[in-house]
DNA sequence: TCGGCAAGCCAC
DNA sequence: AAACGTGGCTTGCCGA
C-alpha cells in the first residue's frame, strides 16, 4: 500500500521537478529554498519578498500562496512538489523501513517525559503527526488497518483545550455554550461581531475560530495578523474586541503571567507544575515567549494529565469489562485501539467513559468534556 | 565523511 | 531578530 503510494509520488515529483525547471529556467533544485528565493525575488524579481533570520529569501508555504494568487504559476508547481515530496520522504518511504521483523508492525517509542506541558512526544517513528488534512495525506493514513477480524478504534476528545479555557477562566458563557453543545466557534463569533449565529458566513466563523486558538496559544496580534493573513492592526483591533466581550479570559492570562513571574512556574487544575525560569528575563521578547507558553502550558498540560488518567485506567476498565481491546496509540487528544469485531459495540462506552471521566475524582469539571469515538477497518476511517 | 543548523512542514 | 503553544523528520548547506 504504501510502496504504491511511494511511486505514485516519486512520478508526480519527477513530472513537477520538469516543470519546475522549464518555468525557473536554469536548474532549479526543487528542495533548495536558498536556489529558489533567489530566482522568484533576485531574477524575477517579484515582489513582497521578505528575508529569514540570516538574510535568505522566505519561500515558506504562505510566501509561495501569496505569489500563486498573483498569478506567478512557480511557487504553486514548488508548492504541489513539497507537498508530493513531503508525504514520500516523511511517510511512505520511511515507515515501511519501521515494520518490525516479528511482529510485522510499526511501533514507535514515546517519551513520558520530554515536553514543559507534560505531553508524550513520540519519535521513529513519530506516530502523532500522520497527515489528515489534505486527500493526498489522507492515502497514509488509511494505510492504518486493523487485524483480520478486528477493528481500529479512535476516540478523541472534543475541543478539550477550549473547554479547558472555559472551566478555568470561569468564562459563564462559554461554559454555557459547551454544557448545551452549541457551536463554540460560531458563538464566539456571535458575541463578537453581533451576528446571528444562524446563517453566519463561513468567513465570520473562521475568524472567530482562529481566534479561539490564538487565545489558548497566549495570542499575540503579531501571531492572529499572521495566522489570519490580515493586518495586524485588524488583528489586534479583534483582540481587543474579544477581550471586551470575554474580560474573564484577560483576567485569567494576567493572572497567569502574575503567577509565573512571582514562582517561576504555572499549575494544571492537577496540582502538577509546568516551569518556566525565563518568564522574568529582562529581554522582551524571550520574556513575552514565556508568558504566551505558560498561558498555554495550564490549557495543555491540564488535558495531557487527563488523557494520562485515562490510559492509566484504560487497561483496567477494560480487563474488568472482559473486553480484549488493545490501546495503540496515543495522539495528544486521541486513543487508538484495535478491537475484535465483536467486541466494538460493547468497547465503544467504556472506552467513551474511562475519557470523559478521567478527570474523577480528583477534579469535577463543570464543563462536560465531550469524546467522539469510531470503529472502522482503517485509521483514516475511524477519525 | 560526519555533525549540526536552518528552513520547511507534518500533527495536535 | 522574532513576533500564537507543543513536538519530530527531512533536505540542503556549511564547516570541521
Amino acid at each position: 500500500m504504501l510502496s504504491r503510494l511511494s511511486g505514485e509520488f516519486a512520478q508526480r515529483a519527477g513530472a513537477l521537478e520538469a516543470e519546475i525547471q522549464t518555468l525557473a529556467g536554469e536548474p532549479l533544485n526543487p528542495g533548495s529554498p536558498k536556489q529558489l528565493g533567489d530566482i522568484l525575488f533576485g531574477k524575477f524579481g517579484l515582489p513582497g519578498g521578505t528575508k529569514t533570520k540570516t538574510g535568505q529569501w522566505s519561500t515558506g508555504a504562505r510566501v509561495l500562496d501569496d505569489l500563486a494568487e498573483q498569478g506567478h504559476a512557480l511557487p504553486r508547481k514548488i508548492l504541489d512538489w513539497r507537498q508530493v515530496s513531503k508525504l514520500k520522504s516523511t511517510y511512505t518511504d520511511a515507515l515501511p523501513s519501521y515494520v518490525n521483523a516479528q511482529t510485522h508492525r510499526v511501533h514507535t517509542s514515546y517519551a513520558l517525559a520530554a515536553t514543559p506541558t507534560g505531553r508524550l512526544s513520540s519519535s521513529e517513528p513519530n506516530l502523532q503527526n500522520i497527515p489528515i488534512r489534505t486527500e493526498e495525506g489522507r492515502k497514509i493514513r488509511r494505510a492504518f488497518i486493523a487485524a483480520d477480524g478486528h477493528k481500529l478504534v479512535s476516540a478523541d476528545y472534543s475541543q478539550i483545550e477550549l473547554r479547558l479555557l472555559a472551566e478555568i477562566a470561569g468564562i459563564e458563557a462559554l461554559k454555557k455554550a459547551f454544557r448545551e453543545g452549541l457551536d463554540i466557534h460560531a458563538m464566539t463569533a456571535s458575541e463578537m461581531f453581533g451576528v446571528p449565529v444562524k446563517g453566519m458566513p463561513g468567513e465570520i466563523r473562521r475568524r472567530a475560530k482562529a481566534i479561539n486558538f490564538g487565545i489558548i496559544y497566549g495570542i499575540s496580534a503579531f501571531g492572529l495578523a499572521n495566522q489570519l493573513g490580515i493586518e495586524r492592526e485588524e488583528a489586534g483591533a479583534y483582540i481587543k474586541k474579544y477581550f471586551e466581550r470575554f474580560p474573564g479570559i484577560r483576567d485569567y492570562m494576567e493572572e497567569t503571567k502574575a503567577f509565573a513571574k512571582k514562582n517561576g512556574y504555572v499549575l494544571t487544575l492537577f496540582g502538577r507544575k509546568c516551569h518556566y525560569p525565563d518568564i522574568a528575563n529582562p529581554n522582551p521578547t524571550l520574556r513575552a515567549f514565556n508568558e504566551r507558553a505558560a498561558i498555554n502550558a495550564r490549557l495543555q498540560g491540564t488535558a495531557a494529565d487527563i488523557i494520562r488518567r485515562a490510559m492509566v485506567r484504560m487497561e483496567p476498565a477494560l480487563a474488568k469489562a472482559k473486553l480484549s481491546a488493545q490501546m495503540l496509540l496515543q495522539v495528544h487528544d486521541e486513543l487508538v485501539f484495535e478491537v475484535p469485531d465483536s467486541e466494538v459495540e460493547k468497547t465503544l462506552p467504556v472506552v467513551e467513559k474511562v475519557m470523559s471521566q478521567a478527570p474523577l475524582p480528583a477534579l469535577s469539571l463543570y464543563v462536560p468534556l465531550a469524546v467522539e469515538a469510531r470503529a472502522a477497518q482503517n485509521w483514516d476511517d475511524a477519525h
